[in-house]
DNA sequence: ATGGTAGGTATCCTA
């Protein structure tokens, strides 16, 4: 099962993007983020004609989820979730489903702007609900994914210049530790399994040409539960849609389960 | 420290 996530920034602008690169790279369950989409304008029928059904949550203007599966795939979406309990929020960020035996839980993490900013607090307030949220899903569904755009860079290796970076937005200490308090749940960033060298980002500023000089981040994230660690045969980042013209500022990332 | 670009909506907000 090949499993993959991408902030498409805009599913209307990134129909074709999407659809030439399901094509071509066949994954069997996809985790979008920033849909931008209310749900009566999802397109079903486009995705269905791609051969994907989908679930999703969205919202017009800001954020949106979505979660795809190849139409061969067996089973339905079950036991679908689109709100953290015990946090009453507008912002559609959250989509969890049962697919071929796995439970995804495709997440669009707060950016929080600036350290210091109320989306700052907002975000870290956010991230700790979802570790709540994470440790009771783990428990019932042993075999976890949980993927997005986490807009958290794990460590140094991620950013393309830590010590210009430093501890701003997306490395600042407590983002860090709030996802590390995450990943002590018992989950693993699949992309470290296969890659301990840096230089491998996964988004790049649409300015001062930060794609071209490789000025980038790894922020979008497939972390797997203990259960699945061992069935994990690849991970990796494809390039190739952040090249197309009028590209996301986010590239697919993907992990390969021998289940 | 600032501003650069992109998307959606409305001429600003978010990233």
């Amino acid at each position: 099962m090949k499993i993959a996530s991408w902030n498409v920034n805009s599913l209307k602008v990134r129909m074709p993007h999407l659809t030439e690169w399901l094509a071509e790279a066949r994954p069997d369950v996809v985790a979008l983020q920033e849909t931008k989409l209310e749900d009566a304008k999802f397109p079903v029928d486009e995705l269905a004609a791609a051969g994907y059904r989908a679930v999703f949550s969205g919202q017009k203007t800001y954020n949106g989820v979505a979660l795809l599966a190849r139409a061969d795939l067996k089973g339905e979406f079950e036991d679908v979730v689109t709100d953290i309990p015990k946090l009453d929020d507008p912002q559609r960020r959250i989509l969890a489903a049962t697919i071929g035996g796995v439970r995804v839980v495709d997440l669009y993490v707060v950016n929080g702007k600036a350290v210091g900013d109320e989306k700052y607090a907002y975000k870290l307030d956010w991230l700790a609900k979802m570790r709540e949220f994470l440790a009771a899903e783990i428990e019932r569904y042993p075999q976890l994914v949980v993927l997005g755009d986490f807009n958290i860079a794990p460590d140094d290796r991620d950013v393309y210049d830590p010590v210009a970076w430093g501890e701003d937005i997306l490395c600042s200490p407590p983002e860090r530790e709030a996802l590390k308090h995450i990943t002590d749940l018992g989950l693993h960033d699949s992309f470290r399994l296969f890659e301990a060298g840096g230089e491998h980002f996964s988004w790049w500023d649409y300015r001062q040409g930060a794609f071209r000089r490789n000025m980038g981040l790894r922020i979008d994230l497939i972390l797997i539960g203990e259960a699945l660690k061992s069935a994990a045969t690849a991970a990796a980042i494809d390039r190739t849609p952040r090249r197309w013209e009028r590209p996301s500022d986010h590239t697919p990332v993907t992990v390969d389960l021998d289940i």
